[in-house]
DNA sequence: GCAAAAATGATTGACGTCAATCATTTTTGC
DNA sequence: GCAAAAATGATTGACGTCAATCATTTTTGC
């Protein structure tokens, strides 16, 4: 079994091979009864044009620029991971990679990356961004020189990037509420969210949708203020403390933000057999350990490794321009337990060289 | 920024075109000292074989024949449209797919597909398959002929076929019995399992490893015996309605294989304020829906898009037979609760064609 | 130092497509 | 029916690699 070429789609549509690939390319000039022929020809034999060479020969190469929050050991570090797995592929999908790294937090640092990045190097950019005003001006000015802009995991106001890959905070704090609900079923309960910051837009997202669904759904079960940690394993330890002392009939807690340590630190130091259930946010190896060692009820996960695989099909569908890309759902949030926590990715996706 | 040829690694190794050649290629003959400058100049140059350039000059052509059972409107549809998503990318990566629909549970139907699989156009097959001594014979005898096996969602004995991809349906079966468990959270309960066929592996591993976690876990939740329904849905809710009139103090329903509209029929019919806890499997349009109204509360699901993500990529390893191909973990299961049920697949993988 | 063996160089046609150029044929308008 | 315009054909070099062939140079063993 062949597969027809271009050339054969010429024999068979009784054209030369400049005319089919008038018709095919677009070019023009090329007489109604010609082009329907060719298009006969094609459906016919079943030609599909041959990706590869025709990237070959177009020199079509994907200059990606990542721009990567710099955090020591978290969650960035987990998503830098995924990009790099993914890079694996580069070569058969002709894409160059390039990564910046920026402190985190700091927007003076993310605008100065974002204005160095070379526009003749570079086709799209995919930021991990946080939606202040003066990134946002940073990113239409990119936009101006012509760099496509992908937001991951973070998003800014839709008008100003090209597209976003990443979770709805709202529904990951829905899906934690919801877990949260089903570990009270048929029972009272208290329970204890804490934020990183409450200035924080996703923080505060995840807190709403928490509530909604007990609220909602779960009534029997109290909700306590929340209290912010800064992210802060210590502030966390301490948080839970105090609240144990004033609530021993707390029920569960929800940590929003990072500093998840102080949280598994405090309940292997209980060590009650009627600890509150716990959930809390990203695979990483500390949660997956927690999650092991039966510490920690639930993780909630964006699923970097899959959100960067959407983000460069996007990404080169945006440098392609062929059409308007389809609007693409937001991710849904991974729920782990003990039992279901997958094996650390990537699998190996080539065979090793030679 | 340009990328190195083969060329530009000669130029640089200071040896010719050819030298480099038989370097990369392994043809042999070459210095020791040579092989050395080439290798360096490799290394210094960044250079990477590009790929598609390569497959298309060898003819590289994968030809995958996947053996999927037709049962009206199943699991295996899904699976198959989840197949015809990945095809999408065929083009890109030079594989070419036939497909073979066989009645479903019949042995024969199998045995006859698979001799029935031409080696000269086949490199390997993709097998939903049951593990009876028969089909392993007929694996055997296809993998005598030079195909390679890969089997997707149900295994057969491991030296019999070349990898399979799928979940561990103990593992299931425990993420079932954890999720069950945590909705009994500081209470007591009592759970119907529900199998489809006590003689199928599957739904046996998966029981069992949905009572060791309560067992062990969960020990105030109480676990009647398995019933069978023949994974039909009019027996379900025979079942159903019987152990809800013999134990009204039921609080949790686990139904093991398919069937689940009459599982779902049930709850809306009983309209009980306190009804069981359902945990089904598989997410397809009935269970989406039924989570979505709130019948169904937990969906355990084998991911069969991602699935077959793996397993192409697998095939594709087992026909280049460059290296053994690393054992890959078994994947594990997806919670969905009502919360984060993720869009359906596929999304859309490239352009409109032109 | 010489013949044989080993290593290297030079070159070529293909894979399927793109993107040209230029010559030739067909169609169009009046 | 004729000139101008439109359509078509023929052909070519490239993209980066593979897989050859054959000629030439270098190394080896004695």
């Amino acid at each position: 079994m062949k597969f027809a070429t271009l050339f054969d789609v010429a024999r068979s549509a009784g054209v030369s091979y400049a005319t089919v690939d008038r018709v095919v390319n677009g070019r023009g000039g090329v007489a109604a009864k010609s082009i329907e022929r060719v298009q006969e020809a094609i459906k016919k034999l079943g030609y599909e044009r041959d990706e590869t060479a025709a990237n070959l020969v177009r020199k079509r190469v994907y200059r990606f620029h990542f721009l990567l929050p710099d955090d020591s050991n978290d969650f960035f570090q987990s998503l830098a991971q995924a990009l790099a797995s993914h890079q694996d592929q580069s070569n058969l999908l002709r894409t160059r990679f390039e990564t910046t790294r920026f402190p985190a937090f700091s927007e003076k640092a993310v605008i100065d990356a974002l204005n160095a990045i070379d526009r003749d190097a570079t086709d799209c950019v995919c930021l991990v961004a946080f939606d202040t005003p003066a990134v946002i001006a940073a990113v239409r000015r990119a936009k101006q020189r012509g760099l496509k802009i992908l937001t991951l995991v973070s998003d800014i106001a839709a008008a100003d990037r090209d597209h976003y890959v990443g979770i709805d905070n709202l529904v990951a704090g829905k899906t934690a509420g919801r877990m949260m609900g089903l570990a009270h079923t048929r029972r009272a309960g208290l329970v204890l969210p804490i934020l990183g910051a409450a200035r924080a837009n996703d923080h505060t997202q995840r807190l709403q949708g928490f509530r909604e669904i007990l609220t909602q759904h779960f009534p029997s079960v109290a909700i306590l203020d929340p209290v912010e940690s800064g992210d802060a394993a210590a502030e966390i330890y301490t948080i839970l403390t105090d609240t144990w002392a004033a609530h021993p009939n707390l029920t569960g807690v929800y940590n929003i933000g990072a500093g998840n340590a102080g949280l598994i630190e405090w309940v292997a130091d209980i060590a009650a057999q009627d600890r509150p259930v716990t959930v809390i946010h990203e695979l990483l190896p500390i949660s997956r350990a927690a999650l092991q060692a039966g510490i920690v009820d639930a993780v909630i996960d964006q699923k970097p490794h899959e959100a960067l695989g959407h983000a460069l099909r996007i990404m080169r569908q945006l440098v392609d321009e062929k059409a308007a890309i389809p609007d693409i759902p937001l991710m849904s949030p991974a729920i782990y337990l003990r039992e279901n926590i997958p094996p650390i990715p990537p699998f190996p996706n080539r065979s090793p060289a030679q």
